[in-house]
DNA sequence: GTGGTCTAGACCACT
DNA sequence: GTGGTCTAGACCACG
């Protein structure tokens, strides 16, 4: 298994979007490396119970991006172009959501403190999520 | 004025989404009290030169979602009925965004310090942005 | 009608990716200005007899690339961040079928005075097909 | 060594079709002469690092187009039967490359002296190229 | 086995 | 009216 996606088919975001978020910064974390295979199209849309075309655009729009690579009759592969990206650049990536969440929490009157405390108890549980995944057999 | 909305005609979120929420953040927080007057459909919509229906939908719902009243001849107040809510109640409406930007966090293969030195900065941002918007006319 | 297409939907080169090169290239050369709006989906699926999805698979790449906008409810239109080209830039985008042709040509025994005088009466004629454009009612 | 191949595995033209279409050109400009031997197909595949059943297939498509013919312990060599062709009949298989080309350079907003001129320097280049073939060991 | 393309049709969301 | 998303299924092309 190289990768393990977390799709939520309800989720208000898309799913191919789900997915071309996912990919990007996984890569850019290096959690995915430069020549990493990926899962097949048809691998990836029969284990989450989705259409193959959803994945397929997801997969297509990373290589439009320039993030993944066609290896003809053998799959996408993590492009090799891209080093793996300072902490900076990463958290550029992640500024959108802490912007939107951080102008939330002014809105609802929440002091800075009260918002910052939330939001250490949603990493803490995120990285035991993340250490003990939901396994059909666990 | 009443309230300053923040809109963003083309971000992700839909227009008349951004006007509901902020809505319902403000009044969650007292920063709209009972009995306020919003601005009318034709000036919200003049104001950020959006469609006057869009507004209008915004606050149909927030209508049916029995946080605003319609009072003939005076546009849409702020119904009586709501109390402010208390800290917990708000910071569920936060919950969401803090849990996205969490997830990415650690996808980003980012530390939780690192994450949250970045929200205590994106919250002061919102702050000082807060306390002096951009204006037309300063 | 503000652009004509040229779809030939038999050709080896796919539906979506047609549409695609020729926005890039009218936009490049100006034909297509900025803030230009473009045919609907629907209209122009409808006048070359092809799945809506089809365009509409062009049109998101194309937004992709940073060349259209979306303008929610009101189609799309040409996005208003590209300057008009230098023949250099436009020449570049020339480029990879002119390297492909002079290959080609090498490879069969042209020289390069013949495949020269065969590409000036290709312009010659593509200039006037463009000229005088193929109507259903001349 | 009797035939240099330009293989370029990630180019939008399949690999075997780059073969054939090589093949089929330089026989028509007698520089792939009669009784000629092509490389094997294990040496093909070995030299561009692809697949020995994609060298296979585009031989299988020349042998029955017959411009190649399988002489047993052999390999392939070409076909005696194909006499050299005329210089309009080797004209008429570029004339596609050119064709596309004018259209673009037209949709780019270049003069034909422009594009003429952009192909003389490609046609200079590919000579050049063609003249000097890049070794992995001079 | 791999991905690509297109179709037909449904349903949703936004303005 | 606009585009977006997803599905189901077909067919093709490549290795």
């Amino acid at each position: 298994m190289s990768i393990r996606f977390d799709i939520l088919p309800s989720d208000a975001v898309p799913i191919y979007r789900q997915i071309v978020e996912q990919v990007r910064r996984r890569i850019a974390s290096g959690s995915l490396a430069a020549g990493e295979e990926l899962p097949s199209v048809r691998a990836l849309a029969l284990e989450h119970a989705i259409n193959p075309m959803t994945v397929s655009k997801a997969y297509s729009l990373l290589e439009a991006e320039g993030l993944l690579e066609r290896r003809r009759g053998m799959g996408m592969v993590v492009a090799a172009v891209r080093p793996t990206r300072s902490v900076a650049q990463r958290q550029a990536l992640l500024e959108p959501a802490l912007q939107a969440a951080a102008q939330q929490a002014l809105e609802l009157g929440l002091t800075p403190a009260q918002a910052q405390q939330q939001f250490a108890h949603c990493l803490e549980r995120a990285l035991a999520g993340a250490e003990n995944p939901p396994e059909n057999a666990p």
